[in-house]
DNA sequence: TTGATCCATCATGCATTCTTGATGTACGAG
DNA sequence: CTCGTACATCAAGAATGCATGATGGATCAA
């Protein structure tokens, strides 16, 4: 299914999209690039606690980085997705092949 | 990106893929159905570690199942990545878009 | 019925992750 | 230079997830 260099970035990944505020974080990127201090000032969790999370996301290379001055801009990775496509191509095609059951 | 009603089933899905073991597993069983009491013969780990692995791909609707007498067979749900092909997908539309960057 | 097997679930201890508050660094304004 | 702001990082407690052993239900054989 996955090769063994593959499967911890995979886990990287999926463990970024597993968690409510950081899909909230990607919801909240969805149009676009915007400052840090935008999404502390709209959100009920604390600045540390977002700023863990943008961490995580971007460990995980879905989102970008950009600072400027004193200011920091985050956008989508639009290419962090293609990661996670393998591994959901290749379930397709695994639940097509057929194999007896065996008994223990 | 997600509606509010899918989020929760993304993150689920998200967290089966997450686990080194549930990967393991999800490997296992490429090649076809196979019973349960063949994976714990084969695997380190213990039953009932095994089986609160299985509920949680199960859960997750990234395998099936299904009882035979005593015995129970897994299988891939070849279905089950289709429900992550939306977040993904959407991540790539997402970075597209431009958006002035305000400022606080 | 009795006993054995297969499997799920529960309870417990341990590990990891998350949240919160405090501290530190870099930058710009005055 | 000094102060305030924006952000990251650290430390500690809370919450969640995982592994292990024990228990229980269901099935089958004798």
């Amino acid at each position: 299914m996955l090769s063994n260099k593959n499967r911890a970035k995979t886990a990287e990944m999926c463990h970024a999209f597993q968690d409510g505020m950081r899909l909230d974080i990607l919801d909240w990127l969805k149009e676009g690039e915007r400052g840090a201090c935008e999404l502390t000032d709209a959100s009920q969790a604390g600045q540390s606690c977002l700023s863990f999370h943008r961490k995580v996301l971007k460990d995980a290379d879905l989102i970008h980085y950009r600072p400027e001055g004193r200011w920091v801009y985050y956008s989508i990775n639009s290419d962090g997705g293609e990661k996670l496509k393998d591994p959901v191509a290749s379930l397709r095609t695994m639940g097509k092949t057929v194999r007896p059951s065996p008994r223990c």
